[in-house]
DNA sequence: ACCTGAACACCGTTCAAGT
DNA sequence: ACCTGAACACCGTTCAAGT
């Protein structure tokens, strides 16, 4: 065996590398997990050399979203290459296609909603994907200012995620007795869930809870809304 | 002048002076200001003295949301003091005017939105909030599992806010050269922006871009779907 | 019981120095 | 041009010591 061969080839850094561990880093360990120093470690090198390829922390976070967001738009394209619903003949099936595809994306990186959600500028990749839903909605007979009110009132879930607010608990450690206590102050809530007591097996999350069936009804009840809107208006 | 009159009185640190300070900061200087280091400061106290009356970091951001939950529920008894609508008679009214009442008191506190999102063990005074919410579906005849599904679908708007994906950009430093370029990128989201074009005023913002008009759109369409699925299946 | 100061193990970032 | 190491100014937290 080659002295060579031993140490672990040295590959000249460069963005796409950094940004590609970076990614992979929080998808593995979490949003937290990634620093500076971490991420240098990660790539066999000391942090200080990631200045040469990112400007800073808050440049890796922005170029760590443009990245994904390049991942979804390809998503987009594969879905539309393979065929997708036609927006001037049904618009609700067009963007909840769109929707639900980048949700796949999205699952692939929980860290992502909350990041996206602390940028002060926005990804280019990410406002084309706007773009495309804009396109959606005007084919399917949204005015401008329709069309800009549907986007707002659509938020995140246009996007493929809803940042719930809480985790719904393992429910694990929950004894009797703090169910019998929680029954007293939140009644109303305690009775809800022993009535619906979720048991569609493992949910798949983003973020917290946020499962496959509860994102599609919110989606769905928005569109119905919308699709009024229109008919009102339009 | 006496002595003592010259130097700030010290009371002593307790838990709820902790807790007032920590909010007024986060209030004042934005969420990444509240360390122990600077609480302690803002409080003339070693930031070591802190853990007396909260264990930790985490603890306080948790107690800080407790706060504010109180603050919310208070509000809330408040406006249904002085007479709120039926829930039984109109349960849209009902939870409209509450989710407005809430977005009143978020609006005090823009940091609540990310540091809720963020709690891993939720507010006994936050579920407290959501209790209400659920009387109010099951007065205007949902059933459990619709009312699980209907929390899902409001998500946060009906504590009172969306946490919106964008900043919406001043706008103040983008020139017409890179406009012209945005429109060959991103055509039908740059026809829409100039036609929209948001002369609102002042608007008030949470977190991000969520003004009062787009946040009871999105409100009043989530609402709109949910009372078409109440009269589907009740 | 309450508060302190030094210390530890982490951050992001600057800067002068190496090759 | 690319990478390094020491240094600086911050974190949260532990722990032994003070009153």
């Amino acid at each position: 065996m080659t002295h060579t061969a031993r140490r672990p080839t040295r590959r000249p850094l460069s963005r796409e590398r950094v940004l590609e561990a970076a990614v992979r880093l929080a998808d593995t360990s979490g949003l937290d997990a990634v620093s500076m120093r971490r991420l240098g470690t990660d790539l066999g090198v000391e942090a200080m050399s990631l200045y040469h390829h990112v400007s800073g922390k808050e440049a890796l976070l922005d170029a760590m979203v443009e990245h994904v967001g390049a991942e979804l738009n390809a998503e987009i394209a594969a879905h539309e290459a393979a065929g997708a619903p036609d927006p001037a003949k049904d618009w609700r099936a067009a963007l909840r296609a769109r929707a639900l595809a980048a949700r796949v994306v999205m699952l692939r990186h929980p860290w992502m909603p909350s990041v996206l959600e602390s940028r002060t500028e926005m990804s280019l990749e990410v406002v084309r994907y706007f773009d495309g839903v804009v396109a959606i909605l005007m084919a399917g007979g949204f005015g401008h200012d329709l069309t800009h009110h549907a986007l707002h009132a659509l938020g995140s879930r246009v996007i493929g995620f809803t940042q719930e607010l809480f985790d719904p608990g393992d429910g694990e450690d929950t004894s009797e007795e703090v169910l019998a206590q929680m029954a007293q102050v939140v009644p109303n809530l305690m009775a809800m869930l022993a009535d619906v007591a979720h048991t569609d097996g493992p949910e798949q999350t983003l973020g917290w809870c946020d499962d496959q069936t509860e994102f599609e009804f919110g989606l769905d009840v928005t569109l119905d809304g919308l699709e009024r809107r229109r008919e009102l208006r339009g």
